[in-house]
DNA sequence: ACATAGCCTACCAAACGAGTAGGCTATTAA
DNA sequence: TTAATAGCCTACTCGTTTGGTAGGCTATGT
């Protein structure tokens, strides 16, 4: 289960990429996406301090994207509020370490299997922007060439 | 990440479909891969009362699998231990929930791209059986074709 | 009858998740 | 120039989960 603060992240991201206006305050971003106020504002800093986006102060203020929505991926975004997308620390590249009581991490058959889960949530997760997620819904579903009905 | 324990009774579980002997006492397998003893014993239950596994009590006790190692996949003992393989409430088919401050689910975008994260994991897990972990290294990694080393 | 080993319950400390609260500062419209 | 707006930043809280420990009870084979 991804946290809810990355899923309020990615909403949040999502509003702003497809925005008309050069800007949206917080306020007004929490009231459309149904996210507590204040608790978005922590968000947003995050995401502001991670270059994902900016934004301006005082009368008429707001946030919008720094960067064009089809080069933030969703998997940039949920490792920064979730950590690693591995699904054990021996897997994860970006934060490697050693599992304390594995004997030998290249015999490890859990290892073994859990590396295609990580490898194929990865292909989808890094492949997969906020640009794609907004256009037309099938494009997303072609990315990985899985139905969502599929299995 | 999965949990320590999930982790924990993969590895017990591999240790049963593996030995020859007819049962293995929780001790010895504590000490064979490495896992808090007692804590071990709480695994163990959890998994006989799921029916994945037996026990005989007394002098020369010990653990054994219940059925087969072919039957028992790694998507089984993961939602035994850590609830749910999808990364969204609104995903599990087997613990829908709906996310509170979803509005439309349907028109929901981070849903629909964790819907192909969700589909690719249990296709792994649900079809990667014990057995098939044991057997030839390699044959795991046929069963998605994606190499080890890919992404 | 005693050692072995499973069964069961309770407890615990630390970390995490999901917020709340409150004040400070920059900007701009009146 | 002074409000009002809206972002910035830190601290705190409170319930739950994680990863165990501890201790005793009960069945079994020698």
């Amino acid at each position: 289960m991804i946290s809810q603060k990355a899923k309020y992240a990615l909403r949040a991201l999502l509003a702003l990429a497809e925005m008309e206006s050069d800007s949206i305050s917080a306020g007004e971003l929490a009231k459309g996406e149904r996210i507590p106020r204040k608790f978005l504002e922590q968000i947003l800093m995050e995401l502001k301090r991670d270059g994902l986006i900016q934004s301006r102060r005082g009368v008429n203020g707001g946030y919008f994207l720094q960067r064009p929505a089809d080069t933030i991926t969703f998997g940039q975004v949920l490792r920064l509020f979730d950590g690693p997308i591995a699904p054990l620390p021996c897997l994860s590249r970006v934060a490697y370490r050693r599992c304390a009581d594995c004997k030998d991490e290249g015999a490890c058959r859990v290892r073994r299997v859990f590396a295609h889960v990580a490898n194929s949530a990865r292909a989808v997760l890094d492949q997969t922007t906020l640009a794609d997620a907004i256009a037309d819904p099938d494009s997303v579903d072609r990315i990985s060439g899985l139905s969502i009905n599929a299995s």
